[in-house]
DNA sequence: GTAGAATACGGACCGCTGGTCCGCTTTACT
DNA sequence: AGTAAAGCGGACCAGCGGTCCGTATTCTAC
């Protein structure tokens, strides 16, 4: 018989030095992708040089480097993550399916344009399509259910996955960062697409 | 003063086991990268031995992996380009928008699907962005002329980065190859999406 | 406070990649 | 045939993501 903790409860509190690397970690890997021209030139023991600690630390913490990006890219998400799942409309539930599509979609181009250097990493993790990642999965099942809420439209899920491709990071950098394009031009060229996906014949 | 060819034409030809190896390295990068599960896992060692020549070979015949890759993507696209450049309707020019766009991106779906390693490979060369690839501006440049003459299109450029995002090659693998949609399926729900978009409100 | 076990640290190390280099072989021209 | 240019090929290189393990730190029990 055990007599430590219950078996439902496995989970220990990490040690404190543990708990401040992770964290100067993540504040390292956040500033280096930001002041980056391209993510592909941050490497691994960058990130942890530049958090002072070694290798070893940074694969121990996170895994991996995807999973690294991944860390990131949640605590990023987490406001945008509240808003859509418990917050008021337009983001919100609850929100007619024609008001909330463009709204999601806005929203997720404000947040790819706030956050272009991480959202290349991300996307662009060499190996793996986007597709596999979890994130993508979600966010395509959210536009998927709120599109088929809009009378006319054939194919939800199609829609939702050629709906979420014109936000695609490297498109948001190329027109952003590249050419320049004004946030707000950006955004209402997107509105305007949006609007006639959703309007029909 | 020059005894040899004269200035404006320094193109030789090259040395026949030259052209024999270039062909037999192209030939080679095409079987590996059709059998492949992804186009990571060939590497230009691979290529190399698989043609039977040394890896000096292979760079001195191409200069790097994404020259390789744009050269193997310039032979198979040759047919699709000659009836987009002079070929007749519904793809050659002289055909009217709201019918050539629709075969357009049609054709580059059916294109990507029966290259999907290939095309894999292509857009996803790790380092750049395929936005900056010049086969894209090509596209983009084709598809943004065509949606000009779309009567109440507000934005042709933007809304032709946005429909060749649909047919991307990494979204074309995920529906055909991952989820194993079916072909036709693919391409009617990719005509619908455009059908929305040109009709307008 | 102290002893001891558990946990975390860090940088040398590994396998592998794209890409380079240069002594030797093959081709082409006269 | 002779010669110079062009091409060949595989040993080699730098740099990457990721691993390993002897050592240092933190936590727990007394």
């Amino acid at each position: 018989m055990e007599t430590g903790p219950a078996d439902g409860a496995p989970a220990r509190r990490p040690r404190k030095d543990a708990a401040r690397n992770r964290a100067a970690l993540l504040a390292a890997a956040d500033d280096l992708f930001a002041r980056c021209d391209s993510p592909g030139d941050i490497t691994m023991s960058d990130v942890a040089a530049s958090a002072g600690v070694g290798k070893g630390t940074l694969f121990r913490a996170f895994g991996d480097r995807t999973a690294l990006i991944g860390a990131l890219y949640a605590a990023r998400l987490e406001p945008l993550d509240a808003a859509v799942s418990h917050g008021p409309p337009p983001l919100g539930p609850g929100t007619p399916p024609a008001e909330r599509v463009p709204a999601l979609l806005d929203a997720l181009l404000c947040f790819k344009l706030d956050h272009r250097h991480l959202m290349l990493a991300l996307e662009g993790t060499g190996s793996g399509s986007p597709y596999q990642a979890e994130h993508y999965g979600r966010w395509h099942e959210l536009l998927r259910s709120a599109l088929a809420g809009v009378p006319g439209l054939a194919d939800p899920g199609f829609t939702a996955h050629a709906l979420l491709a014109a936000v695609r990071a490297d498109l948001v950098e190329h027109l952003a960062g590249d050419r320049g394009t004004d946030r707000d031009e950006l955004r209402s060229q997107l509105q305007e697409f949006v609007r006639r996906v959703l309007a029909g014949p």
